[in-house]
Order: C-alpha cells, then structure tokens, then sequence
DNA sequence: GCCCGAAGTAGAACACGTTTCACGCAGGGG
DNA sequence: CCCCTGCGTGAAACGTGTTCTACTTCGGGC
C-alpha cells in the first residue's frame, strides 16, 4: 500500500473508523452507530470494519480506550488536588464524570457496550477497569500514606461509579447525582 | 374469549409468554430468546407479544420482575438471621446472589436489559430499584435501630451489587466475589 | 340482535448486525 | 519472475428485532 501520508485524511485506517463511530454516537446514541454508515463515512469497507473489530460493541470499546487514555493524560498534568483522599478522590470523580456525561449520547451507547456483558470482550473491559483503579488509587494516596484497603475502596467505588452512569444512562438521575453516589459512598468509606 | 381455563395450559397469555422467554434465556441467554419462537412457543402471534412488551428488554424485565417477587416472598417468610446489620445484609446478599446466579443465562440476559439505558425502561427498572432497596433495608434494620444513614448505605451496597454482577455476567469474576464484594464495602460502609 | 372497539392472528416487509464469497493488489521470499 | 499471504473491496446473503397491514373474533353496551 502507498505511504500513510496517502490515505484519506492521513490518518489510519482504524482510527478513522473509530473517529466516524464516535462522531454517529455522539448524535443519536448506540443505535445510530450503523456500521454500513460507519464503514462507509470512514472510507472503508464493511469487511475491513469487521476486520479489525470483533462486533459493534468492540468498536464502542475502542472509543471507551481512547477517553480513558485522554482521562489518563489530563491526570497525569496536574498533582492531585485536595488535602485528605476524600477530597481528592472526590475530585478525581467530578472531573471523570463530566469528562464522560460531557457527549451524552456517546457515554450512553460505550456504556451499553461495557454493559452487554459479552465474553469476548471481557479483556478489554478488564484493562479498563485497571487503569481506573490506577487512577483512583492515585487520587486517594495523594502525597504519601498508602492505606491498607486503598485497593479494595478504590474497586468498590469504581463499581459505585459504574451503577451510577447506568442509572444516569438510563434516566433515573443527573450527573450531579452520579457524583453525589460516589462521594457520599467515599465518606463513609473512608470513615470522615 | 372462551373461559380461562380452556386458554392452552390454563395460564393467560402474558404469564405463557414470559414462561417461555424465561425458558429460552435459561438455555442460551439473551440471543436465544428469538421472539418468533417465543411466540410461537407461547402459542400466540408475535403481534401479540408486540401488544404487551415494548421490546425484547421490557420482556425479560417482566422475567425479573418474576425473579424479585419471588425473592420478596422468600424473605417475608423469615426473620432477618444475624446479630448484626453486617451479617444480616450480607446474609440477605449472599442469597439474593445464588438465587440469581443459579440460572447463569438468565441472569446474564436480564442484566443486559436492565443495563440497556432504555428509557422506555426507566419506569420498570427504578420499581425493581425499590423494591430491592426495600429489603436491603430491611436486612440492615433487622429489628429496631433504624441508623440514620440506612437509605444511603443500601443504595450504596444496591449499586455494588449491579456493578459486581455485571463483571461476572462478562466473565470477569466469578459468583463467590459478588458476594464478597459487597460484604466487604459493607464492612467498610459500616464501620465494623 | 347488532355494532363497536379491543385484542388476536397470519404473514409480509424493513432495518441492521453479522457472515460469507469472489476477487484485487501489494510486497516479500523462493 | 512467480507465487503466496495478508489486507482490502464490493456485494450478496442470512437472522432476527421491530413494524405494518388486512383480516378475524369476542364481549359489552345500545
């Protein structure tokens, strides 16, 4: 094949795909994600779609894994703000949860996806998870301590947090809601 | 219509459909429950299994309905076991878990469609909600106190206990950490 | 006794995820 | 040079959720 710079828009195949998959999410949700439509606006045919990813769910996926890593990267600047763990895993929450409420219709439909409970995908959820945990456990020590159950609060309010955007996604709360789930949870969590 | 009782099998038709939808889900989870064959099981026209479920979700929410209800009958029936409200929540989770857990596909096709974020499902997944908060307090309550923080702490554990059963309807964990799980936040939650 | 509307039926039709097939094209090893 | 392999293409095909249409049937109110 020709040199990258070739391509269409410069970019690689893949990414382009998931770019065209974001972009229908983000305006109508999971089912406006028709993967003719995606194959089709990235340039692409619908066999190479399928090529590189498994289903509709793990292309949805792939979305997940570049939010995340664009969370990471926004982490990754600044210390940790807030003087106890409460206040900065608190934080750390506000900022996660505006960041994914930002693009409803987007969160919605990778939700969906994280949620479909399929095995294939187990892998991928996994590693997400892990670098979530990574980045609560983070905010909870801020500077130095290391509690003892830091790993096992950091899971639970991971999973708190979860339930929390499903109940969202489904139009049972607000955002603000979600957060207030979490940071309630985390005071008594961490007995303050 | 003739009489009840010359209906197939004595049963309404709405109780046949969701019968058999059950069936099929404890086979071979959500993609086995094929809504033509569900009808046609059922001995009923697929229009007419159109007439009183939205979509395959609100189906297998009617399924889990079924579920709590009888776990409600099951709880009413005893007394809260445990001294504590740490033994008696854990046990009430322990049990609600199996009860689940015991048909894997059915379970895992009725996770799917409660974490859909159908908003056409809102209604019915908040009644669930309720209805299982209900016992959770009840279990925390086991006799007199009423603690102050109730509400939150069994929200709190509610949420858990999806987010924990979602990982190990995608494989990620098995039915043993569920329970673990939310035993665990809920020592933490309680302080004990 | 008759009519109406609600509920049921049979079956076609549509949309979309997913699979499959036949083929093209480039690049690298023999 | 030629073939083999892997990725990509285009299009058809299949299964299944969902919708629609035309017809029937039943029970209750006039």
């Amino acid at each position: 094949m020709a040199a990258d710079a070739v391509e269409q828009g410069g970019r690689e195949r893949v990414e382009r795909i998931v770019a065209t998959a974001v972009e229908l999410a983000e305006q109508g949700g999971f089912e406006n994600v028709r993967l003719r439509e995606v194959a089709a606006s990235s340039g692409v045919a619908l066999g190479t779609l399928y090529r590189h990813f498994r289903s509709k769910e793990d292309l949805l996926l792939a979305a997940l894994a570049q939010e995340v890593a664009a969370l990471e990267a926004r982490m990754a600047g600044r210390r940790a703000e807030g003087a106890t763990p409460l206040e900065r895993v608190t934080a750390f929450f506000r900022i996660a949860t505006r960041a994914f409420c930002r693009r409803p219709n987007l969160a919605r439909a990778v939700l969906r996806a994280v949620a479909s409970g399929d095995p294939e995908l187990t892998e991928k959820v996994a590693r997400f998870h892990d670098n979530m945990s990574a980045m609560i456990i983070a905010a909870l020590r801020g500077g130095a301590p290391a509690g003892g159950e830091d790993e096992a609060v950091a899971d639970a309010l991971q999973d708190l947090w979860f339930a929390a955007l499903v109940g969202w996604a489904g139009g049972l709360h607000g955002q603000v809601v979600v957060v207030d789930k979490v940071a309630g949870a985390a005071r008594l969590l961490l007995q303050e």
